[in-house]
DNA sequence: TATAATAGTCAGACTATCTGACTACTATTG
DNA sequence: CAATAGTAGTCAGATAGTCTGACTATTATA
């Protein structure tokens, strides 16, 4: 990364970056950060033990169920590391592992009740976290970042 | 996290965000994952060995020097864990340690010739990245989408 | 000057991650 | 349709990175 965050730093006696301004690397960062702490938070809060890596797995768990090697891409572990931890994912009951119909070398990897709690907590978190930046930005404003965000994702996101 | 990357994957039948709007803190995320991808791939290219961990901590090192109790609250580590990694980054060379001329238990962590020498490869390769963005939104959109980040980080940004 | 607070280190444990080698199944192709 | 190549996942072992708890040295405070 090393994009700098000197400058989003205490602000005063912080400045590498000559032009003053922190990256947008940086600055998206920060947004990412927020929702992702206030939703362990709240996971955490209302009970679920899960850990930051599992949950950065488990996000990337499909509704129609995944395969290993597809969680393992998207978040970009290897295979045997993704399957570490989708065990514990299952252990913990918020997943199961159950053979693909379509594959017989794979597995499908679904969402159990438990794990549709966890992600409720964590989208009313989210909501609440967006709620706040709406707030701070305006309607208009918000809007127009969630739209060009979501345009930049074009170009930022590798699966599309 | 936990914030819904399904719906910023395949696109097509990976809905479970009602809405079907990826969350703002998943795109954030794709945006500074893209960033940090790109700097470190420079950095290894240009034939300097460091972490994804290291980086993290290196890059909020100070110019004027950093304690490592500021380094492990703003990356969010404990403070063993970060004396790990800049005992690593010094022995890569980047970073040095000595006595903080203000503080007797204190130690001051700078960045050497050697350190700066990464910080300008990953400059040079951010700001390739954003112009690749701003190729893809356009310049008003670009300078848009930056001035709402940096006003979204007075609420992001921990460290002000 | 005692006491409390702060900066950092040491020791040991554990989590998350990797590489390499493997099994089972599916797809291709001659 | 048998041989071969490719894909999905697992097993075993190593390593990096992170944590908790206990400690030393120094500074600030009562």
């Amino acid at each position: 990364m090393l994009m700098g965050e000197q400058s989003a730093q205490s602000g005063s006696d912080r400045q590498s970056r000559p032009s003053g301004q922190p990256s947008l690397g940086m600055l998206a960062f920060l947004a990412y950060r927020q929702t992702e702490m206030r939703s362990m938070a709240a996971v955490e809060a209302a009970g679920y033990t899960i850990t930051l890596s599992q949950a950065r797995l488990f996000e990337r768990v499909s509704p129609e169920g995944s395969r290993l090697t597809e969680l393992a891409e998207s978040a970009q572990l290897t295979k045997q590391s993704a399957a570490y931890l989708v065990d514990e994912l299952i252990t913990g009951g918020f997943l199961r592992r159950s053979p693909d119909p379509e594959d017989g070398r794979a597995k499908l990897i679904t969402i159990t009740d438990r794990g549709y709690e966890v992600i409720a907590v964590a989208r009313r978190s989210e909501a609440e976290v967006e709620d706040e930046w709406r707030s701070h930005l305006g309607d208009g404003s918000f809007d127009t970042l969630r739209r060009l965000l979501a345009e930049l994702s074009e170009v930022t996101d590798p699966f599309r």
